[in-house]
DNA sequence: AGCTAGTTTAAACACCCGTTTAAAATAGCG
DNA sequence: CGCTATTTTAAACGGGTGTTTAAACTAGCT
């Protein structure tokens, strides 16, 4: 395997585990087995290399999430909430096929990109990916036309709020669950149980204060 | 004003900011204008520090949560999942006035300390006040008690990280809604648009799958 | 084989970190 | 006042950080 990948590799793995500023890159390279020097000579700055892991997988999941909600969108009836929200579970656990962990290692990935480095990642997704946001919002918008469009910009963010961080402290929860419930539970567990909460929380009833 | 006071304002927006890694002890010493030997004279080490932070809010928090938790489930007819979590508002929105901007920079330290420094406060927080989880969970208990401790677990889980979350970038947020739909906004405005969010998201039926 | 372009390596660089030290300053009190 | 205990201070310590350097190595190609 190539040294670029075996730094990546080793990357994705110990930023969603301790986070971004919590990962050296003395770390990163010594679990790939590779030189020091290797990360700036391949990739620049480590900022850059953070950039790169992001990419990996977004440049797997963009696409596939379009052509999901565009389906979702042109079908003859229009969709409900549940259905929207659901179209993000396949294109989700298929990254599971494209790298091992791949689902909750990527969804870690973005509880610490929302957090770590004040936000940098956020522009950073939402200026090179930005088809996936407008898309969302599009078959929302659809399923539930008499939502506002404040009212669904702040669901949309709790939604991401809720999906993002209850995926980083994901393993720590599955963890608990286990031992209080003896109940085998994996990732998608978790996205089963989330969907439901999330897609109540959108379409809640329109309160006017 | 003392030099561990002095310390312990600069610290704990700092920590909100750019939370407790990215948050040196020289940014907050020299933002309290004291000296950097001061924070381990007074507490210690850094990591009791952030201890400390934590407990002054927690400690004006933690009893006013018990009683209002408690007054609610001792009400002659069951409380709606809405009122449990319209509980918290008032004793979250008292810390305004304990500290300036104190709600939303409890609730963000709040985030912090779900993310950063691998669950270390989570700890702290479900040894030192467990009586606040306790109470929620009866609380919710007696409001759904179709719900299993399982689905429970879960969701209130969830909720915490849509709260956690979304204050934690709520300024970047009310910043950005500001701008796009130019209505005035303050933290106490996400908390009224949060709370149907995550009572629907509790309330939501069951699935059995 | 000999040259070149790409890659890897060990070492050093300059800087920031949390913590400790010991001396200086300041209060508090008999 | 003079003594003691507390607090503040400047400086240093040991170690970790991202990045850079220049030399060594390794293909690939004529």
């Amino acid at each position: 395997m190539s040294t670029k990948n075996k730094i990546l590799d080793a990357a994705d793995v110990l930023f969603a585990d301790k986070g971004f500023n919590g990962t050296s890159l003395r770390e990163i390279t010594s679990q790939a087995n590779v030189n020091l020097a290797a990360v700036n000579y391949h990739f620049g700055s480590k900022k850059e290399l953070i950039k790169a892991v992001m990419s990996r997988y977004m440049d797997e999941l963009s696409p596939q999430l379009e052509s999901a909600l565009s389906l979702i969108c042109q079908a003859e009836q229009k969709p409900t909430l549940h259905e929207v929200f659901y179209a993000f579970i396949d294109p989700l656990l298929k990254l599971n096929e494209f790298k091992e962990n791949g689902t909750s290692t990527f969804l870690q990935l973005l509880g610490r990109g929302y957090t770590d480095s004040q936000g940098f990642l956020r522009w950073f997704l939402t200026t090179q990916y930005p088809n996936v946001f407008t898309n969302f919002t599009k078959a929302v918008k659809i399923a539930y036309p008499e939502l506002t469009t404040e009212e669904m910009f702040w669901r949309l963010h709790f939604t991401m709020g809720t999906i993002v961080f209850t995926m980083s402290s994901s393993e720590a929860l599955i963890d608990i669950a286990q031992n209080d419930f003896d109940n085998k539970l994996d990732i998608a567990g978790v996205i089963e149980r989330v969907i439901p909460y999330v897609a109540a929380g959108v379409a809640a009833p329109i309160t006017n204060n």
